[in-house]
DNA sequence: AAATTGACGGATC
DNA sequence: GGATCCGCCAATT
């Protein structure tokens, strides 16, 4: 196990309705700055369907503009789904649906 | 094995 | 306040 497949394990604890962000999965992971490193690694995402990425987003609640998985707004479809609150800015309510683990 | 890159984050200019 | 730079980690080439 390398800190790759712990990442992912972390990302799939994330509760729907709620979100996390690279740097708090990187500090749970280990690294606090360790995000790219999950960026990367979501980005490659061998998990893909089974892990949530979409729930991991900026410290800023915005998410890679641009290599969001089916396209520009399917991920904020999916969060809303699940009961994520959007701000009018287009971001993640952080401190609703900020994953506390 | 070394250099480069890449879904970041914080600090600085 | 906005833009830019640097630094960290892991993976790819």
């Amino acid at each position: 196990m390398s800190f790759n497949d712990r990442v992912y394990e972390i990302v799939c604890q994330i509760p729907e309705g709620q979100v996390s962000t690279y740097g708090q999965i990187a500090s749970l992971a280990g690294s606090w700055r360790a995000s790219r490193a999950v960026g990367y690694a979501l980005h490659r995402n061998p998990y893909q369907g089974k892990v949530p990425c979409h729930r991991v987003v900026f410290q800023d609640g915005r998410l890679a503009k641009g290599f969001v998985f089916g396209g520009p707004g399917v991920q904020r479809q999916l969060l809303e789904a699940e009961g994520v609150t959007f701000t009018a800015d287009g971001t993640v309510d952080m401190k609703t649906c900020r994953w506390k683990p």
